[in-house]
RNA sequence: GCCCCGGUAGCUCAACUGGAUAGAGCAACAGCCUUCUAAGCUGUAGGUUACAGGUUCAAGUCCUGUCCGGGGCACCA
């Protein structure tokens, strides 16, 4: 089945074999390529909608005017017959573009009416389904997100890998991948032990952390749930006599580590996210899943002052990582490359992105040497997002010194206020791109106002529905030919312009959904 | 010391992967509207893209070096 899109895309193809025959027919001795003909799109409308700079190359080559090249070449294009096309049928342009005019050496052409009202049509009859891809066809992604520890509440960098991953699993879903989103829960390890122990330790003394340390926020919250277990466990009886035994199985009875999942999964539902799958470190460690995957990598590991390596050099890491320390615990990486080892070989991802913030960076030569290792090269993505301050009054926000600097999502969502307070945090999170540092504008994000972009977008999107709603027009049976003003006919070409988005976002290694939000809102502003 | 990201208008950021006159939103300024306030509408101005070289017909974009800011360099997780 071919999708109409293909068929634009086609279009280019003839178009740019229509430019590549014309130039070898004029300036053989250029040797040009059909590699070098190149179809851009211009910076400013101002030159059309479509342009070639062969011209220039030609013209670089030959030392002519790209000017005079670019007049003598592009008469010859359009006596060009596209093959294929013929058999669409009824355009008076058979490539879909129309010459403009040469300027500055370029070939600038325009979207032919018909083609535009075809693309309209199209708008119309696919409705949500307009912009479906079928890249993906077939394959199954899954996209790995947040994954923050279960040892305090999700903070501002969790937005921002939160709302991004939900958006990149939308465009994968969008391109016709089957797709998974999921939170790996590091449940697991000796992390959650010293988190134990301390829970423990505040628990039986809370006085003694007291307070006057300086702690962090994730300290605080730690201190303030141990009193409340404390609580809890005095309800129950005299808790004079209890012995540190005693006091470590209260306190793991009353399962700290399960309340602050809870406390996380609340403020994913809040963010409006859904996951399909919380992945538990430990229950994988529990089914032994480790060794199975050192196992795995058995030939390309070696034994070193007692301890297992693995030889990630050989796959571009700068030094080997050891997968079994000399006490016979196995780190943090063993247990990684035994959930990734899971992602592929057992659940048989086809693709896998992963989306870190930038205090991980340095992890990520390993982990991509782990899955070359492990005979998955090429399939994993990992996105690297810097990070994010919160702006207040034109300063950087941080909470009450006792608390530290960290912020967390919920106390976000509060301050923003609105009802809508997950769109207003989504919108601006998503709104930079990963490898920029990123401020969020606290008062921005809380003016309702048409200055914030947010509601920018949103009144247009009301707007639109209240015209819809007292609309007399059928849809089913659309007059094209009714659409001739110029900022109709501009935005159909804007509209028609988000397959091609979506295919470039989801082919860049470095995914840049940011490109939706400038999108939406130039479609809201020529809609207004 | 080494590695990663950034440096673009007063501020926060774009720039479709090397194309044309570097664009938006805030803020600023001018005018209009409103009984006042808040807001709104129209317009104006704002730039040696950190700096110095290099490659190219063409550089914010690629290469080299320097400076500044952020992050990271565990048998931690």
């Amino acid at each position: 089945m071919r999708s109409d899109l293909k068929t634009e895309k086609n279009m280019n193809e003839e178009l740019k074999k229509a430019i590549y025959e014309a130039v070898n027919e004029v300036y053989p001795q250029a040797n040009i390529r059909i590699e070098d003909v190149e179809l851009i799109k211009p910076v400013d409308s101002l030159y059309g909608d479509l342009t070639c700079n062969i011209a220039l190359k030609v013209g670089a080559k030959l030392k002519l005017n790209p000017n005079e090249v670019a007049v003598n070449i592009y008469p010859k294009v359009w006596e060009k017959k596209p093959s294929e096309i013929k058999s669409v049928g009824h355009f008076p342009n058979v490539f879909g573009f129309r010459f403009k005019e040469v300027k500055s050496g370029f070939i600038n052409m325009e979207k032919d009416e018909e083609y535009v009202q075809k693309d309209l049509k199209e708008i119309i009859s696919k409705g949500k389904k307009y912009a479906d891809l079928d890249a993906g066809k077939g394959q199954k992604v899954q996209v790995e997100f947040i994954s923050a520890n279960p040892t305090g509440p999700l903070t501002l960098a969790n937005g921002r890998g939160g709302f991004s991953g939900d958006v990149l699993a939308n465009v994968f879903k969008k391109s016709g991948y089957s797709v998974e989103r999921e939170y790996y829960v590091n449940d697991g390890g000796s992390q959650v032990e010293i988190y134990m122990n301390t829970m423990r330790a505040i628990a039986m003394d809370p006085y003694k952390i007291g307070d006057s340390t300086e702690l962090m926020y994730q300290g605080w919250l730690m201190t303030e749930l141990a009193k409340e277990i404390r609580k809890e466990i005095e309800k129950e009886g005299d808790v004079r006599d209890l012995t540190i035994k005693d006091w470590d199985k209260k306190v793991r009875e009353k399962e700290p580590i399960n309340r602050i999942l809870e406390n996380i999964k609340e403020s994913v539902s809040k963010m409006n996210i859904q996951f399909d799958n919380w992945f538990s470190e430990k229950a994988m460690v529990e089914k032994g899943e480790v060794d199975g995957a050192i196992k795995s990598l058995k030939k390309l590991t070696y034994e070193k002052d007692n301890a297992l390596w693995l030889k990630t050099t050989e796959f571009g890491d700068d030094k080997d990582r050891v997968l079994v320390k000399k006490d016979g615990e196995k780190t943090y990486f063993a247990n990684d490359i035994a959930y990734h080892f899971d992602k592929f070989a057992k659940r048989k991802f086809d693709k896998v992105v992963d989306l870190w913030g930038a205090d991980h960076h340095g992890y990520v030569a390993r982990m991509q040497a782990a899955t070359e290792a492990m005979g998955f090269g090429g399939k994993l993505d990992i996105i690297i997002f810097q990070m994010v301050r919160l702006i207040k009054d034109g300063k950087e926000y941080r909470m009450s010194k006792r608390k530290g600097n960290y912020v967390t999502m919920d106390d976000l969502l509060d301050e923003i206020g609105a009802k809508d307070a997950a769109d207003v945090a989504r919108f601006f999170f998503v709104s930079r791109d990963f490898d920029t540092h990123m401020d969020f504008d606290l008062d921005l994000a809380k003016d309702t106002s048409e200055k914030n972009p947010v509601y920018y977008v949103k009144y247009a999107y009301a707007r639109i529905n209240g015209i819809l709603r007292n609309t007399k027009v059928d849809f089913s049976k659309p007059d094209l030919s009714l659409i001739t003003e110029p900022a109709e006919i501009d935005l159909i070409k804007k509209i028609s312009e988000l397959p091609e988005i979506v295919e470039s976002v989801i082919s860049d290694k470095k995914y840049p959904v940011h490109k939706f939000t400038y999108y939406i809102s130039e479609i809201a502003e020529k809609f207004h």
